[in-house]
DNA sequence: TGTACTGTGTAGTATATACTACACTGTCGA
DNA sequence: TCGACAGTGTAGTATATACTACACAGTACA
């Protein structure tokens, strides 16, 4: 039902077979909340986290925050911040890059990251 | 001290001068909200209004919807279900453009429109 | 067999969001 | 001077968000 909550749950069982410190309540104690709080988020029966915890829980079983909190349906403050700051320029380019694969999106990452602009 | 409520007043009075449809109180009632409610939108001691109360003001003001969300600090949802989709490319390039001055970003827009990838 | 874990269910809560309802005061033209 | 506008101030509210607190049942191992 929750991809976010599947994806939690599939992630930390993953690490706990190697390490027993993965167990949930372990988990929720070190990001800092209740262990029932964190066990419904993985069974889907709870809103998403907000974005610290999704942080905390993203350092804590080593995953890309981003996917994360775009699984809880958020995106990082750090780029909506950069978007909102120009506006028109971030929402043309971001519709216009919908529709275009992945391959060729990272060409253009390559490109702006050589300063072939 | 509220951007948004700066901008929606500047323009709305703007508007006004030619046309008295544009008093508060009248884009109030087109847009469906009290008047007392915009005043103190346009004054700002009143938060962000809405993603869809933004966008009726956007169209009755004839204003730039993704400026007026920004402005009220919010993403349009249409470009944020976008980058949730491919949340680690679009964060990448994101970030890589955040001091790249518009008429590379802009060239970008024309090369990925123009088919060039 | 008890104690030390595991995960889960129920109920409640503080804070924020996005407003409404209504009364009030001021201005301006007829 | 009055009626129709204008904008504003105060108080209240429904809903959502992001959790907590605590009790409970099952499993394991010493």
């Amino acid at each position: 039902m929750s991809d976010l909550g599947d994806y939690l749950r599939k992630q930390r069982e993953q690490r706990r077979q190697s390490d027993p410190q993965f167990s949930l309540r372990k988990v929720a104690q070190r990001i800092g909340v209740q262990p029932s709080y964190l066990s419904k988020v993985e069974r889907g029966s709870e809103g998403s986290p907000s974005e610290e915890t999704l942080r905390r829980l993203a350092e804590d079983l080593n995953e890309d925050a981003d996917i994360l909190l775009a699984l809880g349906g958020k995106i990082s403050t750090d780029l909506a911040s950069i978007i909102r700051k120009r506006p028109k320029l971030f929402a043309e380019l971001i519709r216009d890059l919908k529709d275009i694969p992945d391959h060729a999106v990272l060409r253009i990452v390559r490109e702006v990251r050589d300063g072939n602009w």
